[in-house]
DNA sequence: GATAGTTTCATACAACTGTTTGAATTGCAA
DNA sequence: TTGCAATTCAAACAGTTGTATGAAACTATC
């Protein structure tokens, strides 16, 4: 393993393509072809075209939860181990938004594969988005401990619908930029964390003391 | 086309294959060996894979807008052209919801199929949804009459969460069922749908004169 | 500078894909 | 029955795919 540099111009140049082209019509030899390195390389480095795949999402998922941990830790840390449930939500959609949205033409090649990556959802990602249930529920311990007074059927469908929320915004945000005729500004991510944090915040604490009787009354009644 | 039973057989193993197995790794191959027909029947009646894959997802969307539209429609009717928000939201995420959920083992063949096109997102399915914002800004026409007071920015952005929180929860409602450890019953689709509407409600209506200051200076605050 | 281990390379492989072809069959109308 | 169009069929096509192979080139160690 002299210089990697085979390996690393394979990651890059698949990452890019993939970004541009989505999974369905990249094949190895457009890979190779872009990386300037021979066909038989990337299974001699990766073993299989599946599993390329999955070290590029993996690596950039290990970044994403790190950064969403990191935050959480640090708010609860401030708080003596119970952080607002906004703080924790923003730690939760932060980091993917983040890391997915913002202007277009200064998003890095990582931010068009994550979203492409949420796109289409091919096998080995999959399989590793199916991993993520152990992360989740550290964010699902945190939402119990600053919401004591909640179900843990309320806050799993908080956290449900926070991520709803965010992973649908980066999936049709070119959807939603359309149908608003530019009037979302999608460009603006501490903007859109806000708003996805602040209506998932709703979800979990209607009800309760944060919310007055005629609030209530329409929640109930929209059920 | 005297009896249509070529056709047809093709449809239906086509959706029940899909249903089960996704996209992916189906080929005509398979669906004309379930359906008891010739390879190049499916060339024939359809014109190509494509085509086939749209003209059932085609089908089963034109079947929910119509419900989605029907539902608004008699609401608006009733209301005197103005429908409350959460009898809106109501009609948007219903039929979605009921045609997708429910008891697993009673759930039909389309809503298989539905779940399956909702996960994996291949060509002719997109194609077909990026044609759905027509669809969408009727909803939009109403939620303006419905809630005069709000901006279309907002408009826009409840619209969103309404769909996200109704799609994210069919997609990944294995998930879900698996990290509250089967605590969020997804078999009870009223109950999801009464929970998104809910949520989708409070998010257009907070700040307003439905919520108290205790709950506008929270969401003030979590931005 | 010989050697052992790693990496690269051209090439072939084997299988599968959606689609097309042209002949055979069927069903219906005259 | 005859004729004509619609349908079915077996077979082949043309192209692509990820992967495997074995020799060649390189690299670092002794």
């Amino acid at each position: 393993m002299a210089s990697d540099h085979t390996r690393t111009a394979i990651l890059a140049a698949a990452e890019r393509l993939y970004a541009d082209r989505g999974f369905g019509d990249v094949t190895l030899r457009d890979i190779v072809a872009d990386a300037n390195v021979n066909l038989a390389a990337v299974n001699y480095h990766f073993g299989s075209k599946d599993e390329l795949i999955a070290e590029l999402f993996v690596t950039r998922s290990i970044a994403t939860n790190r950064e969403r941990l990191r935050e959480l830790k640090a708010a609860e840390e401030q708080g003596g181990g119970i952080a607002p449930i906004e703080v924790i939500l923003h730690a939760l959609v932060g980091p993917t938004l983040r890391g997915c949205l913002g202007p277009e033409n200064q998003r890095s090649t990582a931010a068009r594969f994550m979203i492409r990556a949420s796109i289409e959802s091919v096998p080995p990602i999959r399989r590793i988005k199916n991993r993520e249930i152990d992360h989740l529920r550290k964010f699902v311990g945190a939402m119990r401990r600053s919401l004591p007074d909640r179900s843990d059927v309320e806050i799993y469908w908080g956290l449900n619908f926070a991520l709803a929320m965010a992973h649908h915004t980066i999936r049709e945000s070119e959807r939603l930029t359309k149908l608003s005729e530019g009037k979302c500004d999608l460009d603006d991510v501490e903007d859109v964390i806000a708003r996805v944090v602040s209506v998932a915040t709703m979800a979990l604490t209607a009800g309760k003391v944060e919310m007055k009787a005629p609030a209530r009354a329409l929640a109930r009644d929209a059920r």
